[in-house]
RNA sequence: GCCGUUGUGGCGGAAUUGGCAGACGCGCUGGACUCAAAAUCCAGUGGUGGCAACACCGUGUGGGUUCGACUCCCACCGACGGCACCA
């Protein structure tokens, strides 16, 4: 009987589902294990095959784990709030709450057909109300400690269509939708105070074991550098411009200082004459994203403002200028301008004829900046001394002057918390007519997002929740009218805390019972894919952080290790997408070779953390392996062979315990690719056997389990043991079996193989050297030269070396 | 431009601590089975030369360290991903 796939997936997984099998309860005598994968975005399109390979991989550890007696923790759910419903439901005017339900419907079944040992009573949804009644009163807990405010900030402004787009939906500065030009407008909107956790957001990812250049890739975004603020008077004037500078130690080599075209500052001190060139400026930039002010134009801009600042240090006279390479949303907003020693600076100089100053140093600044260290020069009490020191001295000198401090900056800054979209969750807030602003009560949460039935846009840059007037208007007791927040939260509110929600997912009460908590945080493996090295994973922490000083949760950080896994490309090398015609479904997959075929193979292609590309010959070799493994235990009357016996004659006894040693140190590092090569080889031997032990086959089929768990049950009780595979006592392996007694050691002679020869393993150095030079084809080789050096290394090499 | 990742047979990849480069799989070649084919099983397979033993070359390129380098160091080139003119 040949191995039917589908007749033994459909079984087993009614086997789970019937038994609940991964069904976990909080049974605190034993260790815990938490694996999480990140949630997906059901979106209409069903499953990509690159769902499959985190999901397996974090599987495989579940199962892996479940045998090594761990209680584990493996639950999936959601992340259904999202743009893209938004616009479907305007498109079609469908409500995004029904076709949402039926994407999520179509997921959990192409999820479930995979095999995977999730425990479905922990399934969370985003959009349910049960769920973001506490995403709601996280966000209220914010509030009440001054972490979530509301401030005008930039967005993308469709000024015909009257709507705020996201980044994405702009394209070459035009709305991807209307293809109207679009504009960077001031809304008000809500805003979270990240900054206020950027120290602890850096120093705490020392202690966790996440990749490398992910915790850097973090580092550099929040972006924390050690400066100074540094004062100037306006000459003329009773204003002061504060500017923030890495390099204090170059003050007296400011020649120009440069505003943001944004700064509150620049209308104040604008002479007439260059009043119209300022707002000239401000307009032909205002159409420009961050990217065309950056990126795009390498050519720099700026106009004169006619004012002047005085240099606390040494009196001089800076022009000031505006310029759109000084952001205004970093740092003062303002800066002193070094052109000697800065790129930018330099840069700008050159082109509006501003001098330029050397005051350390090292380059020659006609030519080009000096951004290195050196002597200072040109600087009065900093003369001949080395940037640090230098650094030092200055910023005594501000301090005791009165004129600027040691400052720390951050580049990251606070989150935009609110979308002008009715698909999220609803901000719980009612601005009242007397001018205050109040919570929606705790006790009246979840506050509902309301039912509509056609979701149109507001025409005042408001969401569609503004059109709902039953929903907005609200009167309180005294008769005082107020009206809703129609902001809505962003995806990310709904995934900054999801994983501690599985644990405890139906408490009515609280967010999450406290004990239940501190036994399974935090998570032990969090899976996902590297493009959210940066926001998705900052967002969580810093939500995490914040409920920790609530007391909420116990621990620092929410997940101790994480694995990014790579990209699954199209055959052809390339991002799979519909346009390339390039993409694999995995339900096709399923179907025609079955979901452990798929399992084996994706996490066969290579390591889990690197990109690899799809390929149909390499998905039949995985079936055929499976194939292999079948027909070495069943005849083709569908019975055990009789070669599977209790009789031992020990030829597989060597190989067997290699492979259960490899198997087992390649699935605790995760090196799964590896592990089923050790299988193959052990599948290959067993092949070449008479005999094969049960014991062996037993024991071969358990480490075969967590890869394709079907197969490997059906087999199982094949074998004439009980059903079912999962909670079976992972296999242990007799170290003796693994040495020789003899080994094969090489003869090189200056680092190259000459030859080799099998020795007990026991050998001492002495007897290797003789062999070696008796060796036929080492005495070519060094007959008529002479011995230099003879390295050995007992049982592994001789070499020796001549000249 | 900057940051990060990455370069190994025809292809995906292995080599975990500096010690036989190419495990395992795909593909290809040959054999067995078959009337034949498919499937399956067995064997071979980095390149060049050689009947062979074996030799030379070979891990993006060029240098270096070392008895010995895919592995460590320096410089450069290509591919992929991300993006901040962050003062």
């Amino acid at each position: 009987m040949p191995y039917e796939h589908q007749k033994i997936e459909q079984k087993w997984q009614k086997y789970w589902d019937d038994n609940q099998t991964f069904a976990t309860n909080d049974d605190t005598s034993k260790p815990k294990y938490y694996a999480v994968d990140m949630f997906p975005y059901p979106s209409g399109q069903g499953l990509h095959v690159g769902h499959p390979e985190g999901y397996t991989a974090t599987d495989i550890m579940s199962r892996f784990k479940r045998s090594n007696g761990y209680n584990v923790l493996h639950p999936m759910g959601w992340d259904a709030f999202g743009l893209p419903a938004e616009q479907y439901a305007m498109k079609t005017g469908h409500n995004p709450a029904d076709f949402t339900n039926q994407n999520v419907d179509h997921f959990r079944e192409q999820i479930k057909s995979l095999g995977l040992s999730y425990d479905w009573n922990r399934e969370i949804n985003t959009t349910d109300p049960k769920y973001y009644k506490w995403t709601q009163w996280i966000f209220e807990k914010l509030y009440e400690k001054g972490l979530a405010y509301e401030s005008n900030m930039m967005v993308n402004w469709d000024p015909i269509d009257r709507v705020v787009l996201a980044n994405e939906e702009v394209i070459d500065g035009k709305s991807e939708r209307s293809g109207n030009k679009v504009e960077r407008k001031a809304l008000r909107q809500w805003v979270l105070k990240i900054t206020a956790y950027a120290d602890r957001l850096v120093d705490d990812l020392d202690d966790l074991d996440w990749p490398e250049a992910i915790k850097e890739q973090q580092r550099n975004w929040i972006g924390r550098s050690k400066g100074a603020a540094v004062v100037f008077n306006i000459a003329e004037s009773d204003e002061k411009v504060e500017v923030y500078t890495t390099r204090p130690d170059t003050l007296f080599g400011a020649s120009y200082m440069v505003l943001a075209p944004e700064h509150k500052l620049v209308d104040a001190i604008v002479t007439d004459e260059q009043k119209q060139a300022v707002l000239d400026y401000r307009t032909t930039i205002s159409s420009k994203s961050d990217l065309e002010r950056t990126d795009l134009n390498k050519d720099k801009t700026g106009v004169f403002t006619g004012a002047y600042g005085i240099n606390p240090i040494n009196g001089d006279k800076l022009p000031i200028w505006i310029a759109d390479y000084v952001l205004a949303s970093y740092g003062t907003g303002a800066i002193m301008a070094v052109p000697a020693h800065d790129d930018r600076d330099f840069e700008f100089a050159k082109k509006f004829g501003l001098s330029i100053k050397p005051v350390i140093s090292g380059g020659d600044v006609t030519e080009a900046p000096y951004t290195g260290d050196g002597l200072h020069i040109n600087s009065d009490f900093l003369n001949g001394l080395d940037k640090a020191t230098a650094i030092d001295k200055t910023i005594a000198w501000l301090e005791a002057n009165q004129s600027g401090h040691a400052q720390t900056n951050f580049r990251l800054r606070d989150w935009i918390f609110s979308r002008q979209r009715y698909w999220g969750e609803p901000i719980p807030v009612i601005h009242w007519e007397d001018g205050t602003t109040t919570l929606v009560p705790e006790n009246e949460l979840p506050l509902l997002l309301p039912h509509a039935t056609e979701l149109r846009p507001s025409g005042s840059g408001e969401s569609p929740l503004a059109n709902l007037t039953d929903w907005l208007e609200v009167t309180r007791e005294d008769g005082v009218k107020g009206r809703r927040e129609t902001n809505t939260m962003p995806q990310w509110a709904g995934s900054s805390w999801y994983f501690l929600r599985y644990i405890d997912p139906h408490n009515e009460e609280q967010l999450a019972d406290p004990d239940k908590l501190k036994y399974w945080m935090n998570v032990d493996l969090y899976v996902g894919g590297a493009e959210h090295a940066v926001l998705h994973l900052l967002y969580a922490r810093f939500w995490h952080k914040f409920l920790y000083d609530l007391g909420v949760v116990s621990t620092k950080e929410p997940f101790q290790k994480l694995v990014n896994q790579g990209m699954i490309l199209g055959a052809n090398h390339e991002k799979m997408s519909k346009s390339k015609g390039n993409v694999v479904n995995p339900d096709d997959i399923v179907a025609e070779f079955g979901a452990d075929t798929l399992r084996v193979y994706e996490m066969f292609m290579g390591p889990l953390t690197q990109s690899k590309p799809w390929s149909e010959e390499g998905i039949t070799g995985s079936r055929r392996w499976l194939d292999r493994v079948w027909r070495l235990l069943i005849d083709d009357e569908g019975k055990l062979r009789d070669h599977v016996t209790t009789y031992n004659p020990g030829n597989l006894d060597k190989i067997y315990n290699q492979t259960v040693k490899k198997v087992t140190e390649d699935l605790e590092n995760m090196r799964f690719n590896t592990a089923i090569s050790q299988m193959m080889v052990f599948v290959n031997e067993a092949y070449k056997s008479e005999a094969l032990p049960i014991d062996y086959m037993i024991g071969f089929i358990q480490l075969l389990a967590p890869f394709a768990p079907h197969i490997a049950e059906e087999l199982w009780v094949r074998l004439g043991q009980d059903a079912s595979i999962s909670y079976v006592t992972w296999p242990s392996y007799d170290a003796t079996q693994l040495v020789d007694d003899t080994v094969e050691i090489i003869f090189q002679v200056n680092g190259k193989v000459r030859g080799k020869a099998t020795v007990t393993r026991d050998v001492d150095k002495d007897s290797m050297i003789a062999l070696a030079k008796e060796d036929d084809n080492v005495q070519n080789f060094i007959t008529g030269k002479t011995v230099r050096k003879i390295i050995a290394v007992p049982g592994k090499f001789v070499n020796i070396v001549v000249g």
